[in-house]
This record gives C-alpha cells, sequence and structure tokens, in this order.
DNA sequence: GCTCATGGGACAT
DNA sequence: TCCCATGAGC
C-alpha cells in the first residue's frame, strides 16, 4: 500500500502545479494508476467480456493533455511479480468471482447501475490490457517501456539515469526509491498536479515528522519500518514513530534492537533479515536499460546478491527476452508472446495537428494576422485560399526515419494510405451528396487550393482533418448553439496555445520556425472503440484553454487568478514561472542520444535525444546541485549496519518461529511457446475469446504483486518559489532524434554521469571504475556546514557520518536545510 | 498522541 | 482500489 501516512507528512513541502510549468520536460507517467481509472470507464464491457478499449481512451486522453502542455509523456508499465511482492492472489480471485456472478445476477434482473458496482470490483488491469495501450502509443509515438518487474523501480531508474525529469504517479514509494521530483494527483480537468520534490524534504513542517538531519537511507529506513509492499511493519510501529526512533538511533539495526530491548513491542522473527531485503527491493531492483538493451539494477550492488536477494529483487532474464518484454512484445508474467485480446483495436497514425500546423507555419512577426482561431480553422476554407498543410507526426517526419506500422509486417504505411483514402473518398462522396458540414468541408470544397501530393506513386488530393473526427466524442466541434461568450473565450485561450506551441513543435519538427514542409499524413479512419487521437483539441476536452503561462493573455491572466483565489493563495501563480527558463545554455551539457522505445514495428530502434540534466543552478545558497546530488544517493544503510555491527544482530532471533512474512520464491521463466491455434467456427470462437477476455480481467494483473497505490492526501500546499522539476532540454531536438545508439553515445552517457559528480564526491584514485548510478556517496537532508563528527570518521567512500545522537547535527548555525558531503 | 481497523464514498461518464 | 473520517485501544 505504499507508505501508509507519507503523502500527508510531505503535504507542507507539496506545490500544485500546473502542468505547463513542465512545458518542455519528459516525465515518466506510471500507466497503471490511468489504466486502472480507464477500466472504471468500462468495467461492465470488460467483466462480461465484452470487446472495449475505452480505457484506452481514458489514458490517451492524459498523454495528450501533457503533450498539450509542452511535456514529453514517457509511459511506463508494471512488469512482472517481484517475489517481494507476491500475496494473495487467492483471496483475491475469489472475490472477484464473487463480485463477477453478483454483478451477472444483477445485470439479469436489469438493475445495471448495481450491476457495475460490482462489475468494477472484478475487473482489473492486465497486461494484455496495457498492450493495447501500447499500441495507441505507438501509434502517436509516444515513449514507453514495459518494465521487467516494478513501474516504481523502473521510473526511478529512468529519472536517475536523466531520461525523465519528474514522474507522474500516485505511489508514495516513487520518493523511497530516490526519485527527487514527483506529482500526485494530476487533475485533467485543472491540468494541475501535486509535486513533490526531494530537495524540499528538509522543509517538512509535520507534526512528528522532520526530515531534517536524514539522509536518504534513514529517510528510506523509516519508510520500511513503518511499513512497505516488501515488509509489513512491527506492529504499532508507524511513519511518526520510525521517524523519531531513527533519529535517536540512526540505523534501522538499532532502532530494532532498542524495540526488542524495550520488550513492548513484538518484533517478528528474521525481520532484520527482510529489513535488508526490502531495502534491497528499493536500492538494487531488476530494472531494464533502454540504452543497453538488458535487465540491469537500479544499484548495483556492491557485492554480488545472494540468491535469495537476487530472486528477491527480481530474477535476471536473458537480453532477447528482456527487451522482448520491454517493448511489448512479451507478457511480463508469463514471458511468453503477448496476446492481444483486441486484434481489432488498430489505433492509427496521428492526424495533423491543426494548431500546430498554424503555430509552426506563423512566423513571430505573423502575430495577430489571420489570427487562426477554433472557428477559422473549421470553417470552409475559401476558394483558392492555401489549404492548412497537415504535418505529418513527428515519429514519422524523421528523414530516413520510422514509419509506423511499417515494421510490424503486417502491412505498409502505402497500403493504408491507399486504403483509408478510398474510404475516405467514398465517404466524402457520399456526404458532399447530402448534408454538407459547416466545419469539416469535404476535401473537394475546402482544398481548393490544395498541393496535390504523391502516396506511391500515385497523385492524390491532400487530406484535411475530416469527418472521421466527429466520430469520436472527443472531437466533438462546436455547434451553431454554442455559447458565443464560450467561443470568443476559446479563441482567446487558442490563440495563446498557437503561441506556445509554435514554441513547443517548432523543437518537435525540426524547423526554426519556418513554415513545415507540408507531408503525406493519411487519413484514416478509427476501428470503433477508438478516438481520434488528434491531441488534447477537441472541444470537450478537459482543458482546452492555454496553461498557465508567462506570456498568456489576459484571458488566461484571468484565469490564472481565479485559480489563485481557488487555490487560496497570493503568490503561486506570479512566483511559480518556468522552474529554469530554457535560454540558461551556460550548463548545458551535450545531447545525449538514448533509446527509448519509439514504435517501429517489432524493432523498437526509435531513439530520442535527451539532454543530460544541466546542473541546477545554486539552491539556498550552496554551491551543489543538490538533485544531482541525491541521485546517486543509493548507498544502503547495510554499509552503515556494517560498520556498526556488534555481532549481535544474529542473536537477535529469539521470537517464536513464525512463518518470515516474506518469503522468496522461486521465479519461473517458462519458455515462450507459440499461441495454440485455433480450430473452431467463427463463433464458437468468437465466445470463446470473449469468455477468454473475460477470464483475463477477472484474473488480474497488478495487484498479484503490487496493488497498492497508497497515496495520501496532500492538501493545497504551501506555496513557495519554484525549485521543483529542472527545465531541461530534453528529448527532440532540431538536429534530429533517431540516431543509433553507438558505444561512443555510451560513452558519452557514462563520461556525462561521472562529470555530474563532484570532484570532492570522486574517489581520490580517480582509478575506480563509475557507472552512473554506482554509489559513490551519501547526504544528509540538511546542514552544509562541513561537520567533522568526532570519532565516527569519515568513511573512504565519502559516506556521510553521523554522530552518535543523529539529532546533534540539526544543531548547525545555518538553520537552511541542506545537503552536506562528508 | 499514535496506531490500527472499519465503513462510506468516489473513481468516469 | 483508494481516500478519508471516525473511533477504539494502547
Amino acid at each position: 500500500m505504499g507508505i501508509s501516512g507519507l503523502l500527508p507528512a510531505l503535504k507542507s513541502i507539496s506545490t500544485r502545479r500546473h502542468l505547463s510549468e513542465f512545458a518542455g520536460q519528459t516525465l515518466g507517467v506510471d500507466a497503471y494508476v490511468w489504466l486502472h481509472r480507464g477500466i472504471f470507464t468500462c468495467a461492465t464491457q470488460l467483466a462480461t467480456g465484452k470487446e472495449t478499449t475505452k480505457y484506452v481512451d481514458y489514458a490517451m486522453h492524459r498523454v495528450r493533455l501533457l503533450r498539450h502542455h509542452g511535456i514529453e509523456p514517457y509511459i511506463v508499465f508494471d512488469g512482472g511479480p517481484l517475489p517481494a511482492k507476491k500475496g494473495t492472489e487467492g483471496d483475491r480471485q475469489a472475490r472477484r468471482a464473487e463480485h463477477l456472478a453478483l454483478g451477472n445476477a444483477l445485470a439479469a434482473q436489469g438493475k445495471s447501475t448495481q450491476a457495475r458496482e460490482h462489475y468494477v470490483k472484478c475487473v482489473d488491469v492486465t497486461p494484455q490490457m496495457a498492450k493495447q495501450l501500447i499500441k495507441a502509443l505507438q501509434a502517436e509515438g509516444i515513449s514507453y517501456i514495459v518494465a521487467p518487474y516494478e513501474a516504481d523501480a523502473q521510473l526511478a531508474y529512468l529519472e536517475a539515469q536523466g531520461i525523465i525529469s519528474g514522474i507522474i504517479t500516485e505511489d508514495s514509494d516513487l520518493l523511497v526509491f530516490g526519485c527527487r521530483n514527483v506529482l500526485y494527483k494530476m487533475d485533467a480537468v485543472s491540468a494541475t498536479a501535486e509535486c513533490i520534490s526531494q530537495a524540499d524534504f528538509p522543509r517538512i513542517t509535520s507534526d512528528g515528522i522532520s526530515l531534517h538531519g536524514f539522509s536518504l537511507a534513514q529517510f528510506r529506513a523509516m519508510a520500511i519500518l513503518s511499513g512497505c509492499d516488501y515488509l509489513p511493519s512491527i506492529p504499532g510501529i508507524g511513519l511518526k514513530t520510525a521517524c523519531s526512533l531513527l533519529r535517536k538511533w540512526r540505523t534501522a539495526e538499532q532502532v530494532v534492537r532498542v524495540i526488542r530491548m524495550e520488550g513492548k513491542k513484538s518484533v517478528p522473527r528474521g525481520y532484520l533479515d527482510n529489513f535488508r531485503l526490502a531495502e534491497k527491493c528499493f536500492l538494487h531492483q531488476r530494472v531494464y536499460d533502454p540504452v543497453n538493451e538488458r535487465l540491469i539494477h537500479l544499484t548495483e550492488p556492491d557485492g554480488e546478491l545472494d540468491e535469495a536477494a537476487n530472486a528477491y529483487v527480481g530474477p535476471d532474464m536473458n537480453p532477447a527476452l528482456a527487451k522482448r518484454v520491454a517493448v511489448g512484445d512479451a507478457d511480463p508474467i508469463s514471458l511468453r508472446p503477448m496476446v492481444d485480446i483486441c486484434p481489432s483495436f488498430v489505433p492509427r497514425v496521428l492526424k495533423p495537428l491543426p494548431f500546430v500546423v498554424n503555430g509552426v507555419g506563423r512566423k513571430a512577426n505573423d502575430k495577430g494576422k489571420g489570427k487562426a482561431t477554433i472557428l477559422s480553422f473549421f470553417a470552409p476554407a475559401k476558394p483558392g485560399a492555401p489549404s492548412r498543410a497537415p504535418v505529418v507526426p513527428i515519429i514519422n517526419s524523421v528523414p530516413g526515419g520510422m514509419v509506423v506500422g511499417k515494421a510490424s509486417g503486417k502491412r505498409s504505411l502505402a497500403e493504408e494510405v491507399d486504403r483509408d483514402i478510398a474510404a475516405k473518398r467514398k465517404r466524402l462522396d457520399e456526404e458532399s451528396r447530402g448534408a454538407q458540414s459547416r466545419f469539416f468541408p469535404s476535401s473537394r470544397q475546402g482544398n481548393a487550393g490544395s498541393r496535390p501530393l504523391e502516396v506511391d506513386g500515385e497523385e492524390i488530393e491532400e487530406l484535411v482533418a475530416g469527418p472521421s473526427r466527429l466520430r469520436g466524442k472527443e472531437n466533438v466541434p462546436l455547434d451553431d448553439e454554442e455559447d458565443e461568450e464560450v467561443v470568443l473565450e476559446v479563441e482567446e485561450d487558442l490563440e495563446a496555445d498557437l503561441q506556445w506551441d509554435s514554441l513547443s513543435l517548432m523543437a518537435l519538427s525540426g524547423c526554426n520556425g519556418d513554415v513545415a514542409e507540408p507531408q503525406v499524413e493519411p487519413e484514416v479512419e478509427q476501428e470503433e472503440g477508438y478516438i481520434s487521437p488528434t491531441p488534447s483539441r477537441s472541444r470537450d476536452t478537459e482543458d482546452l484553454s492555454s496553461p498557465i503561462r508567462p506570456t498568456d493573455t489576459p484571458r488566461s491572466q484571468k484565469r490564472m487568478k481565479l485559480e489563485k483565489d481557488v487555490a487560496g493563495t497570493e503568490s503561486e501563480v506570479d512566483l511559480d514561472v518556468l522552474s529554469s527558463p530554457p535560454d540558461a545554455p551556460a550548463r548545458r551539457v551535450p545531447l545525449l542520444n538514448l533509446n527509448v522505445f519509439r514504435y517501429s514495428g517489432l524493432q523498437p530502434e526509435g531513439n530520442v535525444l535527451v539532454a543530460a540534466s544541466p546542473e541546477r543552478e545554486g539552491l539556498l545558497g550552496a554551491d551543489v546541485d543538490l538533485l544531482d546530488s541525491f541521485g546517486d544517493e543509493r548507498t544502503s544503510d547495510i554499509d552503515c549496519f556494517e560498520d556498526d555491527k556488534t555481532g549481535d544482530d544474529d542473536d537477535e532471533e529469539e521470537e517464536e518461529e513464525t512463518e518470515p512474512p516474506l518469503a522468496v520464491e522461486e521465479s519461473a521463466t517458462p519458455t515462450p511457446s507459440p499461441p495454440t491455434p485455433f480450430d473452431g467456427d467463427m463463433e464458437e470462437r468468437a465466445a470463446l475469446e470473449s469468455a477468454a477476455r473475460a477470464e483475463v480481467v477477472a484474473a488480474g494483473w497488478r495487484d498479484r504483486w503490487a496493488l497498492s497505490k497508497d497515496a495520501g492526501r496532500v492538501g493545497l500546499s504551501t506555496m513557495r518559489p519554484p525549485g521543483g522539476l529542472r527545465r531541461r532540454e530534453t528529448t527532440i531536438t532540431p538536429t534530429g532524434r533517431h540516431f543509433p545508439i553507438g558505444r561512443a553515445i555510451r560513452q558519452h552517457l557514462h563520461a556525462q554521469a561521472d562529470a555530474s559528480v563532484p570532484a570532492r564526491s570522486k574517489p581520490g584514485s580517480g582509478k575506480v571504475k563509475q557507472t552512473p548510478l554506482q554509489s559513490r556517496r551519501s547526504l544528509t537532508f540538511f546542514d552544509p556546514m562541513p561537520m567533522k563528527p568526532k570519532g565516527t570518521g569519515t568513511s573512504s567512500r565519502g559516506r556521510v557520518s553521523l554522530p552518535a545522537d543523529g539529532g546533534d547535527l540539526s544543531r548547525g548555525p545555518n538553520r537552511f536545510a541542506q545537503f552536506s558531503y562528508s
């Protein structure tokens, strides 16, 4: 259940911020959160075995919302069960079956609403459902990855590597994994999220909880002691007790020893061993390294993990299989080829983003001329006027780059285009005989001046977004009854968006503000169940209006004020401008070319250029990049334990023998086998498929090992100046984005990671080989004064040393919370 | 004052 | 499934 009570305890340092504040950054997303909420919209269909992909729509809507605000999402899916989290699946299955039966009974009586309540409780997200979302992500060129085990660890790894700069989730575990910037409670309506930054930990002002003077290892120990997904707490120990005990006794081992000595609470037998295993899960869990395409530990352990620990943090798997899992071609649970439960769901290439086209095409001095509005866009084109040239989605516009769908081997893009164009023509012909849409002119009507395009050798008419967009509920156009004021407001917001998008999309399209060359963009129909994936521009999109930006229109400023009022604060919006200006190149580092998964059929060879984070400007006057510092602080307290070891740890197992709470289980890695051919007739086949889908849904997935999204309430926060996520030159550059990954790049990656380590924390010899995540030092949440703890000494590895009384450190003259190296 | 168990409501549309 | 409020027990 995550860390119970952690998020409420961090309330004082959480800030609700508008998504636009993170424009230009790549944010990781825990896909499970969205999928799980998405299945709420279609629980009945899922439970009854009907084919549906509404949950995909839900998630994709949020994906587009992020992109709308200039954020590049990086979707991370949960993978296979971690032995540490295997729970009582039997009970859950029984409960699900019960709810399913109840739901069916109620449905039979016509009580659909009541039935739904039970259906909701019997469905869960499965890897096969995740696969449907992956298909949609692939179609829109969104980065994604399926973690070998837990998405949490994978997200932490991606952030530590600089591939993402923050994480959208609901799971407080992310902070325990060492993530620096986590966004909780993303609200699509207000386009905001509550941001918690690790750098703010020392400023926590919560009853009973203070992390001032804590190291990250102590923070982790506090979380584990209070009860986490990998280890239940000692009965009677919660977050506050764990915090105060750790403050007093420094290490978990000493805390446990003290609890035992006091004798008031019963410490389960083997608790300390299990604590170490849990800690290993947070530190060394296996994740997928998209650069080297193999499994890797989140942070490399100092030595070899023993057999139990090795299984506990996720068994290794061969690189080929790991890759198949990572791209979604293999079921992360069974490790067999992924079964497509909705083969008819074939999301297609993204339609052109009209405002993007205008935005990109508009030059700076065009401002105000030919003001593009939602009405002007949808209005019939004037005869002879140049048409709006669709821009091919970026994934297709890369010179010599990938073509969506082509690599799948199932069809070629040209074939798709031909087919879609034929269908489109047929439909337009039919429409031209009937009523004409005011907003969606037919190609003949609206493209008098269009340039002919050539597809597969055949000259065709250029197509603009057409009637198919009307099909999806996300694309309901304004109608004549629309209130005029609303229309005007939309126009104003749109204007602001155009300016914004012209900035963000220039980078995406690799141009410098010049008009983008029109490129072929096939008009395709979406299969039933899939909403046209036009990004966040539709009438009923939750946030159509412009985000809060420094350059916004008066209308948006009004809205900003409104939001300020709602938030009950005076200063947030004024202060929370972009966390760092994009034009601050002083510490810009060379771009890295990291391999992430963008769709190219079976071969995930797409790359994205990711800039390593520029070092953050000194925070609170310190000369240290606190965020970067923390990224490497993953040293286990176990090290300290060893230092402190008195030899009596093993003697503490005196309690009555009980079932260890964390039994290590064998991890099965069955050999992948092809699906069995099906010989039945069509009806029977359909029925069986339907039943199979229902079974898959009912069987559930994630809760077999990792259900637990305990995200305590974090309310509106104390407002503060910006300082959360770093803005970085991420993801896309005008020079392109699909370069092969070479050894030089990997070397560069390592070199850069080394370079980010402050010189004083590097080993003196300089000969020690370092990997980006190698533990190199520890940090403390707090005083910057170079303290020389007496008696305890400083370890040769640069570990922070705390005096016997950990609380003493807080008595430094500077009460500013910072980190100090020893 | 802290922990823990429990029950009701929301989730999205 | 999660969040929140509430109340009992220590």
